[in-house]
DNA sequence: CGCATACTATTACAGTTGTAGTATTTACGA
DNA sequence: TCGTAAATACTACAACTGTAATAGTATGCG
């Protein structure tokens, strides 16, 4: 019931079947930038592991190729990801903020938008009390 | 010279030497909550290896036990930490948040820091123009 | 001073992850 | 139809992680 938890090359791979659809093993591999990519044989096997655990499925054959794509959402995946997050920085979401930020990978618009749900969510709160 | 990786429960054991200082292992087990505690020797493993990997150093005994300090700052551990996640959720910050607010785990004071910090990054990057 | 007790050191092991080679099968073009 | 190129299936393996048992050693009390 718990949605399993996805590794690093895991979830890059559900990244692409995200972002791209159903795909074949050789296009996911070209989903990867250039340098570093994984080798075909790589993600076949990872592939395979993640058939396994169900969290993407086969489709139909393209060619003598699998076509596979993702069987679980990228909010479930991400929800997941939050909660072992959780356990790890426990209660120093500020500073792990921080970094993000310094890092470029908050925008203003996300962090408002968030202030904004957190906003309703106390609002929510207080009248049900 | 790059931080290393701490795995969950190298994290876990750094969270109790950070918030409590120099302690003997019998004292960081003790930091665990009861319930699934892991063993004494599971905890002296795991300081082992982080012995090696220079996070945790050797400070001195206390009776016959060694007390050992984290040798890296929590600062530094949570920059890692988000270098890391930042491969992850790839652009997906905001449903991220999303969770851990659903979760929590961010208060709004920890938000409205954030975007003081963003809006404070943007006008320096501005000036710098 | 010796012994129980607590601690350290050493060793083991299974599951996960990333990596990829080799062997086998399949589809398509000539 | 037959061979070849591409895909799949199977196998291997080392590093890392969590888990802990067992064996050796030191401390301090009686």
């Amino acid at each position: 019931m718990e949605p399993p938890r996805l590794s690093n090359l895991e979830m890059a791979i559900m990244e692409v079947l995200w972002t791209h659809g159903p795909l074949p093993v050789r296009d996911i591999q070209s989903g990867f930038p250039k340098r570093g990519r994984p080798s075909y044989n790589t993600i076949q096997t990872i592939i395979g592991r993640m058939k396994r655990k169900k969290v993407v499925g086969f489709v139909t054959k393209r060619g003598n190729a699998h076509v596979y794509q993702a069987a679980i959402s990228r909010d479930l995946a991400l929800r997941r990801l939050a909660d072992d997050l959780i356990g790890l920085f426990s209660g120093q979401a500020l500073p792990l903020m921080s970094h993000l930020i310094d890092a470029g990978k908050l925008t203003l618009q996300e962090v408002e938008a968030a202030e904004k749900q957190l906003r309703e969510a106390t609002r929510r709160k207080a009248k049900r009390k």
